[in-house]
DNA sequence: GATTCGATGTTGTCACGTCAATATATTGTT
DNA sequence: AACAATATATTGACGTGACAACATCGAATC
């Protein structure tokens, strides 16, 4: 049975609390038995019983818990020890992956605003982190590329990145890493799906 | 042999692109084989070989982009369809889940600051969706409960999650989902480790 | 009983990403 | 040749979360 895979763990940080939650194995309100993986009875004050997304079970909500905190920590760490922001280091290795990459390529390779890309090459441009190329045929995009003194950082903060990476990897197999690298590629694949179908 | 485990998809939005991008299985710098697993040897333009982060084989940067591309979808969705931003459904979730849950509850459990909570809750009461509780008996604190909109929105909102949750896990197995959660679980386990070395 | 301390919530400030508007240059159209 | 359309980058306005400072109240200490 599927109970089994569903134990709940109780940590310090309080996510996984049990608390007034019964879990529905069986079902009381119209949700098919997929969604009901990931839903929790509440009891409510009243007596009421509800049914509520469970944060333990749902990936959804561990995916973006666990990602917020991870950025944020990354965050304090790089801006702590190298003064640089969490886009400023993928830039870093954007420019280290892609040598003469322009700021929409950047904008869709890392996924974030090219706004938000413009600023930061802006940023490191100002530090000596990077050096723009000529204008290309179009008039308009031009390559970047860093500056020995931006690899020299690239190279500093790749190590403490691994360093973090092996901790947070801890416990974990290498097929059991290729397997959640599988299941975060496919999340991302039906990311596609979605966007396309929500704005299409 | 690993190699099989890290074929490389290549999809529209670019981060799996494997121009000018050759894996290192073999060691090139002073990085052990585990640092190797995730990283690749890109060709500098001058013929100078460098190493930096796959993202395509990276855990935490698949998860990441990830969980920001999901949120910012979601945010998107729920701001056109209810009027309320990504932390707004979370609290609905939080109260639904804890009713009477107070500010730092909230805030330890969701995860994010208690200023930002204590922001949520104050626009959650001015649209009639929550009502506060008596205060504690510490002077300070007060409970939290959803009204009868605020539960009838969070039962919208949970049917439009529950749509999009199913479309992102197409194509997962129950027994991979499974994994999945294990996996995002641990993560977070090791997460706290990380956060505790750091700044204890 | 006065003072200190800890817990909780609120508010101000800052950084940063998103979105929209704008600027500019090329290409295509008539 | 003039004009529209397209692509790319920049800039401003806005929202929001993080962090820190502050306010407030009960409990503990002396």
């Amino acid at each position: 049975m599927l109970s089994r895979q569903y134990i709940v763990a109780v940590t310090t940080w309080g996510l996984f609390d049990t608390h007034t939650i019964r879990y529905t194995f069986g079902m009381t309100d119209d949700f098919d038995a997929f969604d009901t993986l990931f839903l929790v009875e509440v009891e409510d004050d009243d007596g009421a019983g509800a049914q509520t997304l469970s944060f333990s079970r749902s990936p959804t909500v561990l995916l973006t818990f666990a990602a917020n905190r991870f950025t944020r920590a990354a965050a304090k760490t790089y801006a702590q020890k190298f003064g640089i922001g969490a886009v400023d280091w993928r830039m870093l290795v954007m420019l280290t992956r892609k040598p003469g990459a322009t700021v929409t390529e950047s904008a869709n390779t890392i996924g974030i605003d090219k706004g938000a890309i413009s600023r930061c090459i802006a940023r490191l441009e100002k530090r000596g982190l990077a050096t723009k190329g000529e204008l290309h045929a179009n008039g308009r995009s031009r390559g970047w590329w860093l500056t020995a003194e931006g690899r020299k950082l690239h190279g500093e903060v790749l190590r403490e990145a691994l360093d973090r990476q092996r901790i947070l990897l801890d416990g974990y197999s290498e097929e059991e890493i290729a397997q959640f690298t599988d299941l975060l590629r496919r999340f991302l694949v039906n990311l596609d799906a979605l966007t396309e179908k929500t704005s299409g």
